[in-house]
DNA sequence: CTAATCCCGACGGAATCCGTCGGATTTAGC
DNA sequence: GCTAAATCCGACGGATTCCGTCGGGATTAG
């Protein structure tokens, strides 16, 4: 038997995705203000400040953070929240956005499935990345910034159409 | 150091998901003629039979598939493959989409984040499962079952305008 | 009766996830 | 200089999940 609510599915963001999208925003938060320590952001968010040690060195290595040691040291965003989507962050966090290897963008990947020149299915894996990669796309950090119903939510995406939401995704699931 | 092709990422197929699809489509290729027995489509697809007999059972839990027992018994679908939408699919092998439990549309299970009330980046894990359960409703069963080339790809879909296509979402990686 | 097939539960190696730990290095302030 | 604050780095290890395998039971066509 499946457990309940898998912690794992078909989309599935792990805590480097879900906390470094926090350290993210904490740094966003205080864009401009100079370097904030992980201790400041470990405790804001009550998280583990050693693991935010592991998952900021892709954030600087992908170049979305810059970091100054020493006393008073810390991170920083390297650009304008306005100017990093979220697709950066979740990528350098996570990986490549490619539900399975023949979806990749990268042909080397790609080939790497040797199904491909048969396989009338990896059209729908195509699809998905290609959805995910646009909703990533269109929210940048700065969406992320404000207090809720303080503010603006999303400004419903360009080329994105607002329209018919898909209600009850989720099948009903007895109470535990 | 994570690995070059992480096979595991944000947005991820099991094998769950992969094996359960094409065996899925088997069945649409052969709607209407009754049962398919597992060891056709093991053999087939050279997928190895007692996992698919641990698959099915999701798909047939899910009312996706009927099975018949005995000597020439098998499998078939429960609808015509152009009513069977890959979200129901997806959902059945792999569980709910929801990226993380506060993106759960059951109100039960959001309510299990207690950070939601706050919570500034829950709109983010939202729109992307919505993005994901868009292209996975936008296509049946039957637009999977045409041999590359031979027949049309997606019939764009009604409601998902076809553009911009981001490009390059995959980073450039050194051959291995 | 026999062979084919679905059905069911349990098991186990391998990999991944989620951190923890100990220390080395750099820097600001006194 | 000394000290304390902070980034940096590599390794480790328990828990969980993944990816099947295995053995046997039940059902049915011929």
């Amino acid at each position: 038997m499946r457990s309940i609510f898998p912690t794992s599915g078909a989309v599935h963001f792990s805590t480097r995705g879900e906390y470094g999208v926090r350290l993210m925003v904490e740094l966003a938060r205080h864009s401009g203000e100079g370097a904030v320590s992980l201790a400041e952001i470990a405790d804001h968010e009550e998280l583990p400040r050693p693991y935010l040690e592991q998952l900021v060195v892709s954030l600087r290595d992908a170049g979305l953070v810059t970091s100054t040691r020493g006393a008073h040291g810390g991170y920083a965003l390297t650009r304008q929240p306005d100017a990093i989507h979220m697709s950066e962050v979740i990528r350098a966090l996570e990986g490549p956005l490619a539900p399975m290897v023949c979806a990749s963008e990268d042909p080397i990947h790609a080939a790497a499935c040797d199904r491909t020149a048969f396989c009338t299915v990896n059209p729908l894996w195509m699809k998905v990345r290609e959805a995910v990669a646009g909703a990533l796309d269109s929210v940048t950090l700065a969406d992320l910034t404000h207090p809720r119903g303080t503010a603006h939510p999303f400004h419903a995406g360009t080329s994105t159409d607002p329209v018919v939401v898909h209600a009850e995704h989720e099948l009903a699931i007895p109470t535990p």
